[in-house]
DNA sequence: CTGAAAGCGCTTACAG
DNA sequence: CTGAAAGCGCTTACAG
């Protein structure tokens, strides 16, 4: 009776979903399912020419193709990397992600994209969907700080993006060196006799925005610049934000130029003087940061700094691959660029 | 020796990866796991109250998260989704890309994102992995034809969005009605005296592209608008094409517009403009299709179609519940937009 | 080099 | 309502 029971189950029916299974390629080949394994997944094991060649035939005759989840549950690796990005709206986001499923899809793998909305909760439940998923590693495009990164963080392989954490010190991170480009940019618009500034920072949460904030400070208190009280907000990283906060200070007609923590806010200033029928470059010129690559197309007005969003990308993939080699976390920077384009 | 291994392979000791299993939830509720995957997924047969509670807490103590490899192995649905893009560089994909995200993660599913980059090896590609990932429906956003289309849409529920093909007539489909939006812009270019126009149109081989443009024709026939010997160029969908294609276009010095078959097109055709010292709108008006949200923000000076992008989302999320419970294929066309902004 | 067997973590008939 | 058992499709020691 078990035995019988048993024939049954080595029936190698197709299965009602119509997929064709590695037993399929089995009987076909005329190899056990074990010699399929090793054939298709080269380094595995070693086969004979013939075997290989056999099972080549039949894989390549039944149309079949592997199922990942029973290799994900049986090798625990899913060849599944997923990225937690914060911000629907910010296209420079979208190219580093789009970027790096080019790069991971070349290696084999695949990607899951989730949004945060700059949001603690909404990370979290990324993060539990993602636990659930068994990836291979999780790259975020500026993470926020939410209770669920601590376990995220000490059983899988994770690669911030343009923002690290304060409270993740040993996470890995890939970006550059915000202070410093911010002061750069700053000592340039100084250099143009821009003497009369506002600026309209980014979240002080945000350590990336945070960086950028006290570079302008710095490079503003050197180069005698002045700035109204009043002059230094601060936005959402959105355009909206960037629109809202830009009203109040667009009533100061002496000012030179308004420096903002990254092009999105650049974009709502810029918005904003258009209604306001303010000239962009000739009344008022405008700095943002991360050079969108859209810029180049739809933004000749703006001046900026280039954060190497390809670069980013590809850095952060590489540093993946070296965590799930147990390699070690490490901070890389990657230089950046000054884009004065008006 | 058989129940020595047997007793061996049952001990619930933490597996190596440091994962909680429902073998461990189920020793701490003292439950079977059956009881414990009954009573975490409400709707899969029914457990008393009590039970319904012991798990819960244990699995909250355990911080336990189902393995979807298991799940998926074993009950044949990954509650994943796939999403072809075909453009990386546009950032209307992209809106809607997010779109979708957003949509299914409420729904408790995931996204998975490729790149076909409009070329039939590279989706063919994103196709064979696709297959081998076991996902519950594919999303193209732009499909090509190739003949991995073929096998993936006879298995696996598929809806197209903003672009149908010949090939496929039988596949849902997510869109706009092209031709008559073309018309209906052409036209309203023609009520503003727009005579000499030139015509940048997407690929031939674009269902999309190839609709448009028989709008644009058919309205500026009716209209008896001057269309200039070579003054059809045909480009890919890209900035750097419609850059490419404006440049011998813009010699006329009585071109009054030039439309578009998308607002990248149009991208290019503006970046051009401003090169050679055209001032757009007062010399030269620009029509583009699409909107892109950034328009809004940055593109004051185009004219456009607006495709209903959050809606184009969601209506083919629901289109794809529609064929995950069996239902039948659509081809769903939404209202458009004409948007004069210059 | 090869096959038989175990088992990854689940869900779901099947019996009770 | 509950538990024991089978099995989803793989990979990988283990023996030969």
């Amino acid at each position: 009776m078990g035995a019988s029971r048993d024939d049954k189950s080595r029936n190698p029916r197709q299965s009602e979903s119509g997929a064709v299974s590695i037993r399929d390629v089995a009987k076909r080949a005329g190899v056990s399912i074990a010699s399929v394994s090793r054939a298709l997944n080269s380094g595995s094991g070693s086969v004979s020419k013939a075997t290989q060649e056999k099972v080549a035939a039949a894989a390549q005759a039944l149309n079949y193709r592997p199922n990942q989840a029973g290799r994900a549950l049986r090798s625990q690796s899913t060849n599944t990397f997923a990225l937690i990005n914060s911000n629907i709206q910010n296209n420079f986001y979208a190219a580093i992600a789009w970027e790096l499923e080019r790069l991971l899809s070349a290696e084999k793998s695949a990607l899951l994209v989730y949004t945060s909305n700059e949001d603690a909760e909404t990370q979290d439940r990324c993060i539990e969907d993602i636990r659930s998923r068994q990836v291979s590693g999780v790259f975020f495009l500026c993470a926020v700080d939410s209770p669920g990164l601590t376990t995220l963080t000490k059983n899988d392989p994770v690669v911030f993006i343009n923002r690290r954490l304060q409270s993740c010190p040993e996470i890995s991170f890939v970006g550059i060196d915000d202070e410093a480009a911010a002061r750069a940019q700053m000592r340039s618009g100084a250099r143009r006799d821009l003497r009369n500034i506002a600026i309209i920072h980014g979240p002080e949460s945000s350590d990336t925005s945070a960086r950028r904030l006290r570079g302008m400070l710095d490079a503003a208190r050197d180069a005698g610049a002045n700035i109204a009280p009043n002059a230094i907000k601060e936005a959402r990283l959105s355009m909206e934000s960037g629109y809202d906060c830009a009203g109040p200070l667009l009533d100061d007609k002496n000012l030179d130029a308004i420096f903002c923590g990254n092009d999105q806010i650049a974009y709502g200033v810029y918005r904003r003087c258009l209604e306001r029928g303010i000239a962009v470059p000739d009344q008022l010129r405008i700095y943002g940061f991360d050079d969108n690559p859209m810029n180049e197309w739809l933004a000749p007005w703006l001046n900026t700094v280039r954060v190497p969003h390809v670069e980013l990308a590809r850095t952060a993939v590489e540093q993946m691959q070296t965590l799930t080699g147990n390699g070690a976390a490490r901070e890389i920077l990657l230089p950046y660029e000054l884009i004065q384009r008006a």
